[in-house]
DNA sequence: TAATTAGGCTAAAGGTTATTAGCTTAATTG
DNA sequence: CAATTAAGCTAATAACCTTTAGCCTAATTA
């Protein structure tokens, strides 16, 4: 691992515990191992770590979930639809990184535009965009009641972004949240998936 | 309008839209119209003024969804229901003080504990709670089919919450949120409510 | 009316922070 | 091997930022 990985590394981690305004270079260098000077060997200036941050963030979100291919196949029941569904949360919910990359950019989707649009594409399209296309494929085959498939993505995963939020501010509600997610995600299959 | 009251105004606004530690005790000064050593006649430091506002928001939103107060006389129809479901959210999406309020909380969120559960009483329990009372109240009198009113809280507001956000971080997108929120609320009436 | 208080100001202290200049050393390259 | 580059360091600068000290004036109170 490179000094400028491990300086992008430390520095999403006080980023997202901190925020940008919050953090010095000082203790970015620090948790690296260099003086803060020496930084600047890697990077014109503080901005310059941020925006590559937010261009990584932005790369790692493409391909979770710009692509087809992280969809997998597609659940052939109701408890595989749950089951997977489960799964994938509790990933999103857990991995180190890309829980530090959604309260980096929680902090600063304020910052500028396209700190506003990643964070939207992350909060809203990209999981939302994931399921309406596994609940399409479903529908066809019958495992959905006929309906608008954008509508019931929503309806999934508006409320898993916002028990996830809730886990990311309060680590200690973590497995509350994962099971009000559970029980939610049951009562949609109840509702909206046949037999 | 107190000088105090305009201090906490001005860092309302100023915080909310370049967060906490991205305002200078000058940048609120010179909005008031006074210099900055002024407002150590009304506040022992920023700290200080930070949380007279964290004190005020949180009073403001018990006063808000605390109550049954604003919950009014439950509506008698579906096409009642949707009218005041609509009429809410949007107050709620453009009422600049408690955007402002809302936006400050988004970004300060992790600043300590106190922080993180008034986020999550104003995003979570606060209008949940509230819809949970008019959906059971509302059950009761058949106007809902049989089903569990925590759940279907959660259904109709988290996707709310998720798109006044977006409005917040994207203006130019307020009237589209606003779209979709409608089409979400139709939806969700047409397939949790009676007749 | 005299004294006190409230609330503004200027000047400045004291701290922190991002950044630059310039030196050194080890590695790489011609 | 000589020369260059990469990447660290120390020292220092320059800006900024919060806060204090101390002064002044107008209002309030005794």
């Amino acid at each position: 691992m490179t000094t400028r990985d491990r300086i992008l590394n430390e520095a999403l981690t006080l980023f997202s515990e901190n925020g940008y305004d919050g953090t010095g270079v000082e203790q970015i260098a620090e948790k690296v191992g260099i003086k803060a000077p020496s930084l600047y060997k890697h990077f014109k200036g503080k901005e310059d770590i941020l925006y590559a941050l937010i261009d990584i963030t932005e790369a790692r979100y493409e391909e979770f979930f710009g692509s087809n291919r992280h969809i997998g196949k597609l659940p052939e029941s109701k408890e595989e639809f749950m089951q997977t569904a489960i799964k994938k949360v509790s990933f999103t919910m857990n991995d180190p990184m890309i829980r530090k990359m959604r309260k980096f950019l929680v902090r600063e989707q304020f910052r500028n535009e396209r700190f506003a649009e990643i964070t939207t594409k992350h909060q809203l399209h990209g999981i939302q965009g994931m399921y309406m296309k596994i609940i399409e494929g479903m529908m066809s085959k019958g495992l959905f009641k006929e309906d608008d498939p954008e509508l019931l993505a929503t309806e999934v995963t508006a409320p898993v972004a916002l028990w996830i939020a809730k886990a990311d501010r309060q680590p200690q509600c973590t497995r509350e949240s994962m099971e009000n997610i559970e029980k939610h995600v049951r009562h949609f299959c109840d509702v909206y998936m046949t037999e």
